[in-house]
DNA sequence: GCGTGTCAATACGCCAGCGTATGGAAAAGA
DNA sequence: TCTTTTCCATACGCTGGCGTATTGACACGC
């Protein structure tokens, strides 16, 4: 239940947790080069004599949240979407997913194109992949082969990443989650990002379609 | 044909658009905060004083930075795209641009997830506004109505933009531009990312679909 | 040749943030 | 009570980057 330390006085005792979830909080608002550690001490009421008892440097605050960061966007975000046991529903939740929290998705953005510590590619990456591979098991247990199953997954995690940049650079341009049009856009979405029957059953690796292939039936009903 | 001003013993002699250029880069490989004033001075192989009879301060040269990539990002780019005349050649010339120029999109991420000086948000919401904008009126011209191509737009958009991502994050993942594989992904794109001829004509802006539409056709051959 | 304009080097003060050193006050043991 | 541990404040030196002031070197018009 997350009991505070309460000491000196009935004063706040900060714990190393404290100062990590403040440095993810930073990231989001003011990107990687905004983890400082005064800055961050003003914010919390303390000195940065409090930092440097937890802490040995900046670089180990920077660790400490990409860790938490990292647990929280797989055990969390991904045990949410892995609940629905059908396929289907997995992406569809996907798609919903993109309308939540807007502060996971600038933390996410921010730690995307940061370069500066090195190690930050790292959990990107890892954070990355186990997304996409989820959403590549997802497809692949609608029967679809595995060539099949990874370019759909390929463009669904595409559609997710930039519904997300969409969302935050033109945010005008995006329907709001309680208008209609949204609505409307997620069944458009589940339409062009679920394989029909058919696909399922026709299941060549390579398909040899003509340039520019005429498909029956579709979105327009 | 660019060419270099020459004087003072065979010296380069710097411009203001060469140092909006080298902060350009800077901004690709180190990010917006990147851009410092005596750093770059040092990759051009002058000083600090050099740079203050260009520019007034180091917003400045932000400002000139970002004239210059809105400048490029419409005209260059769009017109490239624009150059083919068949909207669906111009969805297809859009996907395998994807795979080009791998600075110009860390500029665009860099700058997507800036924060700290305000008015770079304005100039990235411009350009990918027109961008946005462009892709619309791409479908449009296939026949849609307008809510059906600005439906078609967002997805083909954020595949754009979440590919970009992904080739950043997941250099692993994505297909490389002279294997088979990636041609074979851009041809399963097309399909996804262009509405059949039914989708022209029946343009219902709301489709009624139910929860989980089989469709007839489609990637399976 | 001689001023004038152009571009750059040098030197300086300033500030923000990092890391260290030291001290101190409250809590916890003993 | 008295020591030890825990957590934080304060003061200090250091570095990197910003902006200014001053000087200097070359080119060019006249």
């Amino acid at each position: 239940m997350m009991q505070r330390r309460m000491t000196k006085s009935q004063k706040v005792m900060l714990s190393a947790n404290d100062w990590a979830e403040a440095a993810l909080d930073a990231i989001g608002r003011r990107g990687v080069e905004g983890v400082a550690v005064e800055p961050i001490a003003r914010e919390l009421g303390v000195t940065k004599g409090s930092f440097y008892w937890h802490f040995p440097n900046r670089e180990a605050l920077l660790v400490a949240a990409l860790q938490r960061w990292e647990a929280r966007e797989t055990d969390e975000v991904l045990d949410r979407v892995q609940q629905e046991t059908d396929p289907r529903a997995r992406v569809k939740r996907l798609i919903t997913e993109v309308n939540t929290s807007k502060k996971a998705s600038r933390i996410y953005s921010a730690l995307s194109s940061a370069t500066k510590p090195a190690f930050v590619r790292d959990y990107v990456e890892r954070v990355s992949k186990r997304r996409l591979d989820f959403i590549i098991d997802s497809y692949a247990a609608l029967g679809l082969s595995a060539d099949n199953a990874r370019r759909w997954a390929l463009m669904t995690f595409s559609v997710f990443l930039g519904s997300l940049q969409i969302r935050r650079d033109l945010p005008e341009e995006w329907p709001n989650a309680d208008e209609p049009a949204f609505a409307e856009y997620v069944r458009f979405l589940m339409v062009s990002l679920m394989p029909s029957e058919l696909d399922a059953a026709n299941n060549t690796p390579a398909p040899d379609v003509p340039e520019w292939p005429a498909r029956s039936g579709g979105h327009g009903f």
